[in-house]
DNA sequence: CCTGAAAATATATCGCC
DNA sequence: GGCGATATATTTTCAGG
């Protein structure tokens, strides 16, 4: 199980993946090799990637949506989420459609293409995002 | 803008931003410096933070899902979000419901209480998600 | 599990193209 | 914009508690 410094190292972490084990030990009163030492197990249970978020606004990548599913043919649609380069997310989830995707694109097009995509093994509902609100701490 | 180099700088750094500018710059034949000098222009521009992608499960919050509201008291809802420390997204969205919020916790019952918690300013929905599937590339 | 020391790597800066 | 050289900083390894 994680202790405290360990849920410390990950919150730091999650600020800047970045930072080095010098810097993180500073700010935890702990030696370098200590943190490498964490982070190693840390890595091999609880962290899936070090990753970067990105501007989507700046890469051209302006319209953002989910688009709910309601299909049996749950292969052929997982196939076409994967295959589709707009699509980064795909949930199954409970309730009246049985698939989520979130979408993020260039043109409403893109995001409009998707039902056409689909529309022969799935009904599908497209909700745009108008807005994104960090909630999170830190 | 950004060209080739640059956004497979961003591709390196999305499978793992903790990648060294050395090892960075072996994998695209570059030199340290150059790639530092690309990422310091990317973290103004493109780049919104380095983070950690962890495991729920393993962090035992196992319990993921969406909530749909439909309110007419913006401000108290957005505040609501802000506090509940299980819910870690919140998008401003079109269609019938106007807001949904993603949510992380451990036992169903902190997922259904959001319901009750704003149930006298908002209408809800819960979208319990059963599976979530990688179509990222990379 | 942690620290401190020391060798091996990486970063940061800068002159030059 | 990028490269090579070099001074500074960090990482890695390991002996010792």
């Amino acid at each position: 199980m994680l202790d405290d410094v360990d849920h410390q190292i990950l919150d730091l972490l999650k600020r800047n993946s970045r930072l080095t084990y010098t810097e993180i030990g500073k700010q935890i009163n702990m030696s370098s090799p200590a943190v490498k030492t964490r982070m190693e197990r840390l890595e091999d249970y609880v962290i899936n990637r070090y990753t970067v978020e990105v501007n989507h606004n700046e890469l051209n990548k302006g319209i953002h949506g989910f688009v709910l599913f309601k299909t049996k043919s749950c292969e052929k649609l997982m196939n076409y989420c994967k295959e589709n380069k707009n699509i980064i997310d795909l949930w199954r989830i409970s309730g009246e459609y049985n698939y989520m995707a979130k979408v993020i694109c260039a043109k409403i097009e893109e995001l409009e293409q998707i039902s056409k995509d689909t529309t022969q093994y799935a009904f599908s509902n497209i909700l745009s995002i108008l807005g994104n609100y960090n909630v999170e701490e830190g």
